[in-house]
DNA sequence: CGGATAGTTGACTACCCTCAAGGTATGTGG
DNA sequence: CCACATACCTTGAGGGTAGTCAACTATCCG
């Protein structure tokens, strides 16, 4: 397994994803510009690593460049259940600005490039800007608005809504930072990693996908997802995407 | 259905549960007595009122003083998952400062007194004070981590299991505020509500209800709900209480 | 006392799990 | 280039948890 490998600034792809969210998140300018520049430490992380342990009480806090990462809870047993997925543009560990210690693991589905950044540093800076602290607290609404749909999902939906409402978010939200457009995306997912997202297991995942195929609504081949019907599968999934605020924070006044 | 009504700061009981957690959440002094100076506008409201639409963009956030509320997401087919269960203390629809539009209803379960705050003064109170600004992440992180317990809970335990989870967590939640002991709590909550909750049916519900009961874990009548094994329930519940993050915000520095 | 709401029980069904085996793709070393 | 290992996907058979439908009971309240 290779290490993570620390890189300058000037190896850095333009962090085009962050700056899509801050810029709904309402940050313009030097509020921005001053988040950006809390960036500069990138790391390379390979898939399966993991980068914030459960029960952790982490200094860093990690934004997603590239690539998939997954919030994890692990069981006695040994199960897991994945409560969120991080894309890109998103932050791994938000919760870490105010809690003593994270309830859940993350690890990275894809060798991710992340930003990492001192608590320290960001909590300053959401003291002195209340732009900032809002838009940080935009992205833990999200994160809980995402939270409680997926509750629904596994709660009241079939396995077949669920899955269909699952790719349906997925598409959508990297539509938004500019990965994939509304035909399909590179779903570097398995199957047993849909299952823990999902809550069922690698085989239902199979037979639920399958079932999809055969209904002419998806094709899922070479880790690439196209979508065939997307008015179909939206309605299938009984999708809105109005739980994603895509539209932005909302202003004060 | 009687009115929901306005009551003068004179006819209040303390605020005790919203002053725990705002404790709780780092704010002492000024900018607790800020915060509390907020809340001088009373509302009760009969059960079964709802409090926000689905869609709303409330100009007001309701803080719950005494009695139970729900967050609740509806289907298409009219059935409906509930995806929080709000105790006093809690806010109702705290993303409303940040966000457009709900994507969930809130639901009063038993007759509630709520504090009816501005959007506006909340939000010019947190632009400018960043301790107040922290305490409401601090709130969002913790419906965020409850959230994301729920999400384990229906995806990966059995109803038994989660039943007893819920019974364990709300055990614990109204303990943290002073409603009840380690001995039990008022459950005000029907079956059927508890089956919204865990997205199983009312009659799934009564019958783990009594397998809980038949091996003498609870006791469960006249809406009191009675620990008879506090160990053994977490044991089957597999309940860890550090997702409530009961040891308060963590400081910056 | 009567009506409504909530809780209980039974019979049957269906979705998803478990266990197991086989298939396919990719990478590695001889 | 082939043998082999590994990881992932696919398929089948059988079982268990939870859903559905329906009836009945208990409790609460006017």
């Amino acid at each position: 397994m290779r290490m993570a490998a620390a890189l300058r600034i000037a190896d850095a792809q333009p962090l085009t994803p962050l700056t899509t969210r801050l810029t709904m998140a309402g940050l313009h300018g030097a509020d921005a510009a001053a988040v950006e520049r809390l960036c500069d430490h990138l790391r390379l992380v390979p898939a399966r690593q993991s980068l914030v342990r459960e029960g952790d009480a982490g200094e860093t806090i990690y934004v997603l460049l590239e690539g998939w990462a997954a919030r994890v809870k692990h069981f006695a047993d040994g199960r897991r259940q994945c409560t969120a997925l991080v894309l890109p543009g998103d932050v791994c560990n938000l919760d870490a600005l105010h809690v003593r210690a994270h309830d859940y693991g993350v690890v990275a589905l894809t060798p991710c490039k992340v930003a990492a950044i001192s608590r320290q540093q960001l909590g300053d800076l959401a003291a002195g800007s209340s732009s900032v602290a809002a838009a940080l607290a935009w992205m833990l609404c999200i994160d809980n608005a995402i939270a409680c749909e997926w509750i629904a999902c596994v709660g009241r939906r079939s396995s077949r809504q669920h899955l269909a409402h699952l790719f349906c978010e997925l598409l959508t939200r990297l539509a938004a930072v500019g990965e994939g457009d509304m035909t399909g995306f590179t779903m570097p997912l398995t199957q047993e990693e849909i299952a823990d997202a999902m809550g069922i297991t690698s085989v239902h995942v199979n037979r639920t996908v399958q079932g999809l195929r055969a209904d002419g609504l998806i094709s899922l081949d070479a880790h690439r997802l196209r979508v065939l019907d997307w008015p179909a599968l939206q309605r299938v999934a009984d999708f809105n995407p109005g739980y994603l605020h895509l539209d932005g924070i909302r202003p004060l006044n």
